[in-house]
DNA sequence: CTGTTGCATTTTGTATACAATATGCCAGAG
DNA sequence: CTCTGGCATATTGTATACAAAATGCAACAG
């Protein structure tokens, strides 16, 4: 238990605002359109505007913020079209990880998503869905380290960023619930069959399916 | 020609010096593995040390630099399985944009690029390089374009950043500047015939045939 | 000789000041 | 009334100053 070889986790202003502002950004507490005021979240985050400015680009860069000079930085507000675009490149990017994930996946790693599935059915047969979406997410993180392709991941991050907030805020009924629980389970017969065509298939319709849904909640706010 | 409805084209330090040290790094005047001393670099370019760490968040978000708290930021250095990593998420990238683009072109764009691949042709038979790799540039620019998918258009343009100067860099002997000609014209014949599939397999092996030849000039570096 | 410590210098990170641009409001002209 | 111009203020962009961390070198101990 020696500290020696544990080096410690550095970390800069940027970096630390870039991240607050990402959560504020997906809780929906910096909305669509808003614009942000660098005195005012200088002074909200505690530090100065040099950094503040450093952590806008990150996230411009990331496609959450749109910086016009002379104008500041605006937290994006995603169009149709927009959200569109982005699951049309989701899709090809879960694809791929899917046909990469049944080249590379090991029998333990088919195990550990099982496990994960019997969880996932659990919080489904308890109406968790807290729970549900925390092992939603951590199958579809599983499946992008079994793809072991570190730019397909660091590229999907970034996109799924901009949807997070909109799927954070869209509905999952009972017959949806059902049927994303399913898929799953077809996912992971497809992953342990390492057929990849199907589990490409399974993956672009499940998000196909979370597109409709985000789509529909934008028309009800419309 | 009232310059009323013209609107100025503005920019700010923190892209202009982006854009100038992405050529930089394209070109090889600043190395894969480069140490950026942000002293120096303000003074060569002419800005201040803010503007300057502003771009290299923005190139570091594309994937060109690298930064580390406390050490400053330094040029991606690419290993073969980095280069292996991009090419597929490419791959798939391209691939999506073939087939967004079957079901967009119109005729008047197929012609546009049937003129582009006639200057191809022509540029290839005067061994004019320089302007076979513009028209070769143009000629992806367009599909994409074409794809009408500004999110992909934009996470493809990041990602080929990083491959750009280790392309710019890969030789292009006879035969296989014979074979990329010959394979651009298959690409256009299968847009026009509306050959979603058939335009997606040609643009992933056009690409693995890119990959091929990165990856044996960086044998050759090593 | 190697390894450690101390110190000066350099570099990076951040705060602050200054400059440039945008915004908002009021007064005046038509 | 609307539109324009002028001006004060706010905000953004950039430069500079200060603080913190890293680096390099020399001296010393073993």
């Amino acid at each position: 238990m020696d500290g020696s070889s544990f080096p410690l986790v550095r970390s800069t202003l940027p970096e630390a605002a870039a991240e607050r502002l990402r959560t504020l950004i997906i809780e929906g507490e910096l909305a669509p359109g808003t614009k942000l005021n660098e005195r005012e979240l200088s002074e909200r985050l505690g530090v100065s505007r040099t950094p503040l400015r450093e952590a806008f680009r990150m996230l411009a860069a990331d496609g959450l913020l749109v910086q016009l000079p002379n104008r500041g930085a605006q937290v994006v507000a995603m169009s149709r079209d927009d959200v569109r675009d982005a699951f049309e490149v989701m899709a090809a990017l879960e694809g791929l990880a899917g046909e990469l994930a049944v080249g590379r996946v090991t029998d333990a790693e088919v195990e550990g998503l099982r496990a994960l599935q019997a969880e996932m059915d659990a919080a489904h047969a308890a109406h968790d869905l807290p729970a549900y979406y925390r092992v939603n997410r951590e199958i579809h993180d599983r499946l992008n380290a079994i793809a072991a392709n570190p730019v397909l991941a660091n590229t999907y991050r970034a996109l799924n960023a901009r949807l997070h907030a909109l799927r954070f805020r869209s509905n999952l009924n009972q017959a949806k619930w059902d049927k994303a629980v399913a898929e799953h389970r077809s996912m992971i017969a497809a992953l342990a069959a390492r057929d990849g065509a199907a589990l490409r298939d399974l993956l672009i319709r499940h998000l196909r399916a979370k597109q409709q849904a985000v789509l529909a909640s934008m028309d009800n706010k419309t």
